[in-house]
DNA sequence: ATTATCTATAGATCTATAGATAATGC
DNA sequence: ATTATCTATAGATCTATAGATAATGC
């Protein structure tokens, strides 16, 4: 036994003894800073607060992160890396736009719910909007302009809505659901909405749905999937 | 000739002298504020900030009001309640409930459209949930409420989507409409992403959209209609 | 030596109050 | 007298840096 204990941690110790599960400390301000921003805010979220949750003191945090706008960026990113990286997949596997649709929004809100509740709030938040996360914007503006593809090529002749807003209600109507209170079925449900606002409702919606179910096995099935 | 001239206003001048269009001072903070919010958010806009726009000192806003809540409140306020008085009137007029829920959200985004842009942006801040702006979401809830009741009434039987969900999508999508950049004729698409939502698409959408524009022009005629 | 934390603190805010001042109104 | 502004400032943050300290790793 050559091994002589301590917290098995390098480092100093954290005055209120480290809460161990297997995360590493960066990941516990990550999981902290989402839970106090989608309280509170970002900007009303200060350094002081999310360090309190995680159990060290403030100044802690910038071993880890340069600042608050690097925890936030790095939020974002993960929400949206993991159903961009899963478009073309998909794209490429549903036999026709519609069910393209449908599984697209069920996987992203479905993403969306597995990562931190309430991320999606703060894509619209004005602080977001601003030059330091352009990297963000860019990569959900590449979203929205695979739902405004999607919904050009479903819409019914004669549909009065432009393709490009109908990208916009979608990207909305799936952040959206991620931050609803309540409801099962959710993903399901806002893929519905999503279709019938490009003017897809009755049969044609069921059978995308049927069809998106299998395609989205298909997908999770092959090339290992590691869930993130 | 008993009158001096002066600027005409009681009180101590202004430093950086008064822009005198009609508004009332209040009006001007209200304005400044409105358009800082929407920039940077509530949390990141300071006191400081706002009385700048405005051309005053910082102190003085507290002339006018009772400190930074008070004027989000108001604004928030502002941006529910003429749609919240037109609804009944609204509603008993329309023949039909696809009729109703189309006329309501072309009211509801053309009343979010002539207030201040991307106020209804601020409805999902984190910290508009806290306690101190109930009344407002009161009044939101009712909104929602009747989105609900209309989407209940008009979705054809085997749709998907529960109603009250459905509440929540056209509130959002009203809400996100206003502070969405560029497009024209904003209102009637997001109807008809409304409607579509709500199972209605083709035909049946497009005679509900007809019906709502005769009830829409009934409702400003009579009654002297003030704008507000 | 390296790492993750700690303590202490400077400097920059930001909010809200107290009290003075410069107009108009009567 | 009343009103709307001003100047000045106290007290409470909040962010970010400097430098010390207590672990592990070699």
């Amino acid at each position: 036994m050559s091994e002589r204990a301590g917290t098995g941690r390098v480092g100093r110790p954290r005055s209120r003894g480290a809460a161990d599960d297997g995360r590493t400390p960066r990941q516990e301000i990550l999981d902290a800073a989402a839970a106090l921003f989608s309280e509170s805010g970002f900007a009303a979220t200060s350094t002081r607060a999310i360090a309190d949750r995680v159990g060290i003191r403030q100044a802690s945090l910038y071993h880890h992160f340069a600042g608050k706008d690097e925890i936030l960026l790095e939020l974002l990113e993960a929400s949206v890396r993991p159903t961009l990286d899963v478009v073309d997949a998909l794209r490429s596997q549903a036999p026709d736009a519609a069910t393209a649709l449908h599984a697209l929004v069920v996987v992203d809100v479905g993403t969306l719910l597995a990562g931190p509740l309430g991320i999606a709030a703060l894509y619209v938040a004005p602080e977001v909007q601003q030059p330091r996360f352009e990297q963000f914007r860019e990569h959900r503006r590449q979203l929205g302009q695979v739902y405004a593809e999607l919904a050009r090529d479903v819409v019914p002749a004669g549909h009065p809505v432009d393709p490009q807003v109908l990208g916009q209600v979608c990207l909305h109507l799936v952040e959206m659901a991620a931050s609803l209170p309540g409801v099962e079925r959710r993903p399901l449900q806002i893929a519905a909405v999503c279709l019938g606002a490009c003017g897809v409702t009755g049969e044609r919606a069921e059978t995308a749905a049927r069809v998106s179910a299998e395609v989205r096995a298909g997908l999770s099935a092959p090339a290992g999937a590691g869930r993130r």
